[in-house]
DNA sequence: GATAGTGTATTGTTATCCGATACTTCTTAT
DNA sequence: ATAAGAAGTATCGGATAACAATACACTATC
């Protein structure tokens, strides 16, 4: 009874996704005569792959990508075909294929904020010697797009891509600060807000009441919230619009710091960053963010 | 006339791979029942922005993807629904999104060669201070899947998953040591042997030779064959039936190195790590490459 | 203000994808 | 061992969903 059921982080962080897999919406789409539905179906199998099991036989992608039978085995035959997924013989298995990380590769070169973010970051990293991160908003999660690890922490960079929920991080805070007070309301009404641990703030009132504290002072704290142990203070890159595109976030450990240390000596060099980037975009201090 | 016309080596080691874009064989695979071309087109439309531009119009994808207008329109459009590609409204361009990096998530999370070989290649990388990689095949190309930048280089990782073709790369020979002659004659087939540099090799009896010096010696060294000023050494891992599913590698600049002190420092190490990699696929050294 | 180029919307036709089914192979329990 | 069941593979006629042509709208450039 000691520990209650909490999500497990990284199980779940993709587990939310998830419920993108959802088969209801089915015609929804029906309107739209240019939706290709095969490929959604394709991408759907893809996806299966994203609850992190090591490989799938052809009953588990019936069943993680809402397909049947016959479905599933065109759709993996097809993948396997153009070599994103291989079948081990043996098993009858299937697996991604290390072809998978192409698309990621097109994804880093195309994002001008992270061409231009790089040596700032690397600068807030050398000034404060701690895990440094840039995140983007992908649909309710944060996705780390940009990670430097913490000086002597280890050296194996954590996985690029890794998706956190927005309501309970400090860089999904700080992203959501520097956007209208409906999108937020639209975001938090698709989050379904279960706690990581017994420090998750899941309340929604309690949750603006932070994104609104962020839009004041700039910055956000998060303590013990995805992971036992973690602090964590970010703050939003902001366009030329006022708009959050982006964050920048620093954690480090409840052993060697507090929340009021942080604000202290790591908030100042953390805004100073993300204000150079966010100038880059184009954001001047007057441009309100339209509420 | 100083510099001849060698490819960029970061363009074209994605372009190598646009010759996948090819779109004249469309219906050889009218025999195969399960595949399903709406799928491939989809996927072809994706493969479109690994050119590495940031953004691209329709046509300019009817073009990358050898589609007609109206396939683009309806293939660029369905990924944007499921949000895979952004478009800005203003130019109508068509952007990678961030949720393309979930891919590679769910390749990363699902291969066990990273997961085992990690803290080896942790190890590798403090006993010697170099930048260390562990490389996987992908096609006629190797692909980076573990990145550990050299101690005291930029902090900012170079991307996971780029490539680089294996004819002329340290660890892409090295991986072809692993392979029995038909299969590297098939590589070396598909391959296109443009320089990137003046001492990239391309001569299909020289790179042969280097890599029966692989088999011999168990590793092999690339000087400035990629990059101007870079030398590369790396060895194999071998599985149980004795056939190479990877590689590792380490890095240098010609400005601190020779080969000679590479054999002499470096290759005992890396000779370790790849012998502890392969033994924990189940190699044993009995066990012979079949040529 | 004319022209070429690029992106959007619509439509009838038919090729493609569908999904039910029968067959084979592998697993596991008795 | 053997049989029962599950998982994976192969086939096929039919209807639907993808197709490609085309006409329209926009916007740059000269």
């Amino acid at each position: 009874m000691g520990t209650a059921s909490y999500r497990i982080a990284r199980g779940t962080a993709q587990g939310g996704h998830a419920g993108q897999l959802r088969a209801p919406m089915h015609r929804a789409q029906r309107e739209d005569a240019l939706f290709v539905g095969s490929l959604e179906k394709g991408l759907r199998v893809l996806n299966a792959f994203l609850t992190g099991e090591p490989d799938l036989g052809l009953s588990d992608i019936c069943r993680l990508a809402s397909l049947d039978k016959s479905a599933a085995q065109r759709f993996a035959h097809t993948l396997m075909v153009l070599g994103y997924l291989e079948k081990d013989p043996r098993t009858r298995r299937y697996r991604p294929s290390t072809r998978m990380l192409d698309w990621s590769v097109a994804y880093m070169r195309s994002d001008p904020l992270i061409q231009v973010a790089g040596p700032h970051l690397v600068e807030l990293h050398e000034q404060t010697r701690q895990a440094v991160n840039l995140s983007r908003l992908v649909d309710t999660d944060v996705s780390y797009v940009v990670r430097i690890p913490a000086r002597r922490a280890r050296l194996l960079s954590p996985i690029v891509g890794e998706r956190v929920p927005a309501f309970c991080t400090a860089s999904g805070r700080a992203i959501l600060s520097g956007r209208p007070d409906d999108e937020v309301a639209a975001i938090l009404d698709r989050s379904d807000m279960l706690p990581f641990t017994e420090r998750t703030i899941c309340d929604r009132g309690e949750i603006l009441a932070r994104i609104a504290a962020a839009r004041r002072v700039g910055y956000t704290i998060a303590e013990e919230e995805c992971l036992p142990g973690e602090l964590t203070i970010a703050a939003p890159i902001l366009n030329a619009e006022g708009r959050s595109i982006g964050g920048v976030n620093m954690s480090m450990t409840t052993r060697d710091w507090t929340p009021k240390r942080m604000r202290i000596e790591l908030a100042p060099a953390l805004l100073r960053t993300v204000t150079i980037l966010s100038s880059l975009q184009g954001y001047r201090p007057s441009s309100a963010v339209p509420a």
